[in-house]
DNA sequence: GATTGCAAGAATGTCAGACAATCCGCTTGA
DNA sequence: TCAAGCGGATTGTCTGACATTCTTGCAATC
C-alpha cells in the first residue's frame, strides 16, 4: 500500500500546495530514480483529481524534476554523471559569483542569519541525519544567494540545486564529508564576514569542487 | 548498448505543439505585457479543451513566460528593469563562459554553421525586419551554446533569453543597433574561429554589455 | 526451450460538462 | 461623493467518459 501523502484534511486543497507536496516527496528521495509515477495512484495519495494532478506534473516537468514521455507518463529521471557534472559546473559559475557579490553587499543582520544557519549545519553535521544536513546546508546557500543582489541568480541556482538534491543526501553520508563540508563553509562565511570578495569566490569555488568530487564518489559507489 | 531504433514519427501528439504555439505567440509579442489571458478564449483559439490548456499554461508558468495568480488566472508578466538587468547579468555569466569554452572545442563543421548563421544575421541586419534579426541572432547564440560542452548551460541560457525576448525586437530596432551588433558578433566569431578562448570571452562580454545598454535605452524610450 | 504473436488489462491523452469560489465593474442607496 | 452590494465573468476543481497507446502474461510455434 502506497503511503498517504495527503497530510492535510483541510477543506480546500490549493493546487500550489500539491506541487509543493510532490516536490518535497521527490526531494526526500521517496521515489527511486527511473521509477514511474502512476497518475491514478498519486491522485488517491494526494486526494486530488487527475486534471489537477496533471497540472502539477506539468510544473514539475518544466522544472526538470520529473520526465514525462508521451504515452508513458511521468517518471523520476535518473541523472547521468554527465548531466550531474554539467549541473555542478553551472552551479559553480553561479554560486561563486553570488558569494563574491554577497561579500561586498550583505547587511550585518543578514550576516547574523548566515552565521546562525552555519551553526545549524554544524549541529546537523555532528549528527547522522543526512537529511538535516542537506536541509541546513541548503539554508546556508540560499541566504548567500538571497543576498547577492540578483534575484535571477538565486532563482536559477535554486532550480539547479533541486535537480541534484537526490545525490546530496548520499554524498553527505560519505565518511567525513559533512565535517569537511563544514570547514569549507566556515571559510566561505569568514570571507563574506570579512567583506573579502576575492576570498569568498575562492572559498566558494573550493567548496563546490569538493562537493562535486564527493558527489562523484558517492555515485560511483552506488553502482 | 544497441542504438535506439525507435524511429517512429509521432502520429499525433498535439499537446506538445500547443505549448509551442503559445510560446511562439508570446515570443512574437502577440500579447502585451500585463495583459490577461482568458482560458476560454485560448481554448477556442487553439482548439483544445480547458484541462489541456491549463496543463500547457502550467508549463509556461514554470518557465516564467506567464504568471498565474490565484483566482485571477494567467497573464503576461511585465518585466521591470531590475529583473531585466538581473537576467542580463546572469546571461552574461553564462554566455561568456560558453563562448570561452566554445572557442577551444568547437568542431570545424559546427564552426561553418556558426559562420552561416552570422551571414544570415548580416543579411537580416541590413533589412528592417527586426523579428528576423532577433531570430537569426538567436541562432548564432544557440550554436555557441550548443557547442560549449555543457547542456545545462545551454538549457538555462535558453530559458533566460526567452524571458527577455520581448525587448529584443525593440532594442534591435534602435538606430544602428543591428549594425553594431553585427560588428560585435563578428568579433566573437573571429575569436572562436581562432580558438582564442580569452578573446572570445572578452568579445562576448563586450557584446552583452552593449546589448544590455541598448535594451535599457529602448526600455526608457518606451515609457 | 526460446522466441514470437496476440489479447487482455492498465495507463495515458483528451474531452465535455458541471458547479462553487472568487473577482471585477456597475448600479444603487445613503 | 462615496460606499455597499449585486450580477456577470472567470477561475479552480471535480466527475466521468472514451480512444489510444503501452505492458504483460499466455499460448502457439519453431
Amino acid at each position: 500500500m502506497p503511503p498517504d501523502l495527503n497530510l492535510r484534511i483541510s477543506p480546500r486543497t490549493v493546487q500550489r500546495e500539491t506541487v509543493d507536496k510532490l516536490r518535497l516527496a521527490i526531494f526526500s528521495g521517496l521515489f527511486q530514480p527511473g521509477s514511474r509515477l502512476i497518475e491514478s495512484q498519486l491522485c488517491t495519495q494526494l486526494g486530488i483529481s487527475r486534471p489537477s494532478l496533471r497540472e502539477a506534473l506539468r510544473s514539475l516537468e518544466a522544472e526538470r524534476l520529473i520526465e514525462i514521455v508521451p504515452n508513458r507518463g511521468p517518471s523520476i529521471p535518473s541523472l547521468s554523471w554527465e548531466v550531474a557534472t554539467a549541473i555542478y559546473e553551472v552551479r559553480e559559475l553561479l554560486e561563486v559569483e553570488a558569494a563574491g557579490r554577497c561579500a561586498s553587499r550583505i547587511s550585518p543582520e543578514q550576516l547574523r542569519e548566515l552565521e546562525k544557519s552555519l551553526s545549524a549545519f554544524e549541529e546537523a553535521a555532528s549528527s547522522n541525519d543526512s537529511l538535516a544536513q542537506v536541509m541546513t546546508a541548503a539554508d546556508f546557500y540560499s541566504i548567500i544567494l538571497a543576498n547577492c543582489g540578483n534575484p535571477i541568480l538565486e532563482e536559477v541556482h535554486r532550480g539547479l540545486v533541486a535537480r541534484i538534491s537526490f545525490f546530496r543526501g548520499r554524498s553527505m553520508s560519505l565518511e567525513g564529508r559533512a565535517q569537511s563540508s563544514l570547514a569549507e563553509m566556515k571559510e566561505i562565511f569568514e570571507s563574506i564576514a570579512a567583506g573579502d570578495e576575492k576570498a569568498a569566490r575562492k572559498a566558494s569555488k573550493n567548496h563546490l569542487l569538493k562537493a562535486k568530487a564527493a558527489a562523484k564518489m558517492s555515485m560511483d559507489s552506488a553502482i
